[in-house]
DNA sequence: TCAGTAATGATAATAGTTATCATATAAATG
DNA sequence: CATTTATATGATAACTATTATCATTACTGA
């Protein structure tokens, strides 16, 4: 009888691990430029794969902020983040979740509503201060 | 001397007028959809440059929800939405704006915080009872 | 009526992501 | 350890949503 376990490739052991390195929240491509360090030879579509398997494996978070990028997080715990609405740049936010919220709400739109998302916007430190992103 | 004011073409208005008449908020092919029953030689580029430009101008709002395609309200008073995780339907929240939330988080991550969103997510009444969306 | 300029429609280009497929490889089996 | 086989990979094509380009159209004010 065939195995349907899945496989724990070296790819997929380094792209969570700079994922989780990472302290920014990186971009597909972003992570790529990371991974390509220690596996020069591994493909961009690689990267997007397994950042869509570990998402699915609840070993990491697509974060869905705007902009145009997806980006993804290292840090699975439940928390909010703020976006930077010049350089796109994703910070957490240190404030506890909203409790209770989603109950708060449940009936006035015929939803059932399961969970919530905050994102603060505003300007980095870099974008702050004039500099260049 | 030469005016430097911004016309209001009938493609203009309509796109307006069939936005603000959405209950839904709408994606620009959707709307695209409806303008086009009004004016049948509209072009998709009409509609996404008036969209745009409707949101500058603070006619309407470019709603920045999770999920492939942007959307777009024609009600432009400050409030949450819900979003199907499902079919990708998004949905207007009763519910009081947080206040002060933004500067309880100014100083914790150096960031100039300006605004938030909170997007609850669940299921629409259409994919919570098995039907089609 | 005319000139000037902003908006439009058609379409090309772009960006980000997902799909395809031949090859490589991890892990189960013997 | 060698064999088997399903899964993962790398290269690249295809796709989707959006934005840019540009010749033409049509407001607007003089
Ligand atoms: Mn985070
Ligand atoms: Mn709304
Ligand atoms: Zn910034
Ligand atoms: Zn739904």
């Amino acid at each position: 009888m065939k195995s349907d376990k899945l496989r724990i490739t070296s790819q997929r052991d380094v792209i969570l691990d700079e994922l989780r390195a990472a302290k920014v929240h990186p971009t597909a491509d972003e992570l790529y430029e990371q991974v390509r360090r220690r596996l020069p030879r591994v493909s961009l579509a690689t990267v997007y794969r397994n950042l869509e398997w570990l998402s699915e494996q609840g070993l990491a978070r697509k974060i869905e902020v705007g902009g145009r990028q997806k980006r993804f997080d290292g840090d699975i715990s439940d928390h909010y983040h703020v976006r930077c609405h010049k350089c796109g740049r994703v910070a957490d936010v240190e404030m506890d979740l909203l409790d209770g919220v989603e109950d708060r709400i449940a009936q006035c739109c015929g939803f059932t509503v399961t969970g919530h998302r905050i994102e603060f916007t505003g300007l980095c430190p870099a974008c702050s201060n004039g500099s260049a992103c």
